[in-house]
DNA sequence: CCTTTTGGCTATGAGCATTAGCCTAGCCCC
DNA sequence: GGGGCTAGGCTAATGCTCATAGCCAAAAGG
């Protein structure tokens, strides 16, 4: 019986095709076992529990998240910046729905999650911090930000709206709408 | 053994009853069995399955919304209906996080839950028809209004805000944000 | 009063996460 | 090259989940 050569990353990639293929609900230790080439207990020495493999998921996310946004956004600011961060989280949402389903809503509360939940807020905070928001104001600011963003995403990436033909425009007047609350220089 | 005098409805309210002090995640028919006072397969007399229970759980969550709203936008409108609108839905998903999450993100896919879904629909469009939109412009409000609405409360109810002293003031500019694009008179 | 339907029950099975314990492949060190 | 250790696989077993089958009594209704 040769060995498989697995690794905790190799786990968590193939967790990530797996639900890419077929979705969050189909992510199942036997699943990402049978992917892998394994019996599912021989998972247990690469990974904690099926829960800690969804947070190691969402780091993995996350991450790609930030550095796909600070990639769009080089050389970028104002509203500018703000339009091509919100269509880059739409983006990612309409093309990878089940990464965007399995990151957690409170990244902050669980210590694992942190870091990376604090990276990609950073990214946020950055593009508003052109506008000379400070403290409380951009704060205030990065949560509606954030609200809406995730709103529409979620949405979208469930299939939640109804007729999908003009969507474009929506996110659009989304923008504008935010952008428009912003204070001008 | 004298019966237990069970109806779809009863079970449904213990469901809900269930998911508002354990949380979504303890939804399980062993759960349910245990506070209606039967064995769980004698749940199936009443529900089809646990789908089928989500569903009328998500049924029910929405009429309530939809009574709930509409009782507190009686004779207003204009400003002060979306104002209201939004600090009600943000009121119950605060007030019952569980049931908040339970309504699923795509309501019209299920023709279980089409006429509910197209009911809460409606008094979004009803509050934004006194701003003369209409067709098109109608239905881009009334997404932006939700992606809005849903992103935050979805948010805040999964505890995913950071500093919870001064949420008020977010959600009040995030209401401002909205009204101020709407067409004014 | 007898019959039928209805709403309970127990027993059972499939699929899941997880744990325990074994066994060997491959590496380090002598 | 050989000895042993560790790391990474395995099978077996436990206890949870939803769900089905089949029995049996309670209530309803003629």
């Amino acid at each position: 019986m040769p060995r498989a050569g697995l690794s905790t990353s190799a786990v968590v990639d193939a967790a990530l095709d797996l639900i890419d293929d077929r979705g969050l609900d189909a992510l199942t230790l036997a699943a990402v076992a049978e992917r892998t080439g394994v019996a599912a207990p021989s998972l247990y020495k690469h990974v904690g529990s099926l829960a800690q493999l969804r947070t190691l998921m969402a780091v993995r996310i996350m991450d790609e998240l930030t550095e796909r946004f600070t990639a769009a956004l080089v050389g970028r600011s104002g509203d500018d910046a703000v339009a091509t961060l919100m269509r880059a989280y739409r983006r990612h949402a309409v093309e990878h729905p089940a990464r965007h389903a399995a990151m957690p809503p409170d990244p902050l509360h669980d210590p694992a999650l942190a870091r990376a939940g604090a990276r990609l807020l950073e990214v946020f905070l950055a593009v508003l911090r052109g506008y000379g928001l400070e403290g409380e104001a951009a704060i205030h600011a990065t949560r509606c930000l954030r609200a809406i963003v995730h709103g529409f995403a979620s949405i979208e990436a469930a299939g939640g709206f109804g007729l999908p033909e003009d969507l474009d425009t929506t996110h659009e007047q989304l923008i504008h709408m935010f952008v428009a609350s912003l204070p001008r220089t």
